[in-house]
DNA sequence: TTCCTTTCTTAACATACATCAACGGCAAGT
DNA sequence: ACTTGCCGTTGATGTATGTTAAGAAAGGAA
């Protein structure tokens, strides 16, 4: 159960045995089905949650209730609405179940309390932040300088096994643009 | 000279007078002028700068050797190639200065020190990497979700005193759009 | 000032993507 | 087996933005 994430956080930082176990000791195990809600706006968000098993999607619902998928989350990912989290703001997204998941979360005060106790782990969580940061940032300048097909392509490489395992229309918008266009988008590929 | 950064960081965080002496005390100062670079593509990035006057460009060339400007960094901002600079990779980007600039700097192995000494610092970067995470997010949403018009209008709420300081090119560009696009989207709201 | 370079605007045409509408495959439930 | 609803595909058409080219405006240098 909290091999997968040890050795997650072993990449980036050192630990431990007992710090290990007191790391796991304020992790809590959360199942969720298929359909169901991690997170759904307005709610106080005080976790965050490391996925196990399974596959969500993290979304925006704008004033004229278009969807915006920000990120799939799947095995080795976090997710959470870190906005929300981090500032202590009402949440914005939804987050949703796309496959039955097993998520490890913590929660905002034990991860105050790790932090004093093992300052390691606050050099961990901004690490990941900044992981993530230069991820976002290239994402913007495929979206912003990149045509369709190449921002398809990308996805492609970047998330061989996701591909697979949600619907068509979920990766168009992730992607930004409508299930048609990526299914012409398709169809050209597969011809050359 | 450091009342304006030091302002910046109580905003954040809660430092006695001593803890002051010795952050200012990491800090150098660097003049530079208009179309100097601050960084360019392949140095080792081991400082990150303060804006205390001026204005520069953070851009990416790409294999076409296309420009895509990524921020515009005036006043109160932070700049740097922080890929680089977290991950100890040689830089992508090309930081250029639009004005001559005043900033403030700080190496990496003194940040490291201060970390160890002030551990409330190690804090003010997560603080600061996760806004700057957040900014980015909703430029994504912008860029996926909306057309250039809406995007120029929040480019004019966000950046009211970029606008006059920076050429309409590299407003453009930072945008997404061609020049002559924004020219016809300006001449549209001008109409209006 | 005048000249020269850079930046901005405009127009004509090309292209990529969105929109709208219809159809077919497929899985779930009856 | 039949129906129903969801999803993916396809075609016709509209719109926004890119491309190319030219000239106007602005700014710097002599």
């Amino acid at each position: 159960m909290y091999t997968k994430i040890l050795q997650h956080v072993s990449r980036t930082i050192e630990l431990t045995p007992s710090e290990k176990e007191e790391f796991i000791g304020i992790l809590f195990e959360k199942k969720i089905s298929k359909k169901q809600f991690l997170i759904q706006p307005g709610e106080k968000v005080v976790e965050e949650f490391y996925v196990v098993k399974g596959c969500l999607k993290a979304y925006y619902l704008d004033e004229m209730s278009n969807k915006h998928i920000l990120q799939f989350a799947i095995e080795d990912w976090w997710t959470s609405d870190f906005e929300a989290f981090f500032n202590e703001l009402p949440a914005q997204l939804h987050i949703e179940c796309l496959e039955d998941s097993v998520l490890l979360g913590i929660h905002k005060d034990s991860l105050a309390t790790l932090y004093e106790r093992i300052p390691q782990f606050e050099r961990f969580f901004r690490i990941k932040i900044t992981n993530a940061f230069v991820s976002l940032r290239s994402r913007i300048l495929s979206s912003l300088q990149k045509n369709s097909k190449q921002r398809y392509l990308e996805f492609c490489e970047a998330y061989p096994n996701i591909e697979q395992r949600v619907a068509n229309y979920h990766i168009a918008n992730y992607l930004g643009i409508k299930p048609e266009s990526l299914s012409r988008i398709r169809k050209k590929l597969v011809r050359t």
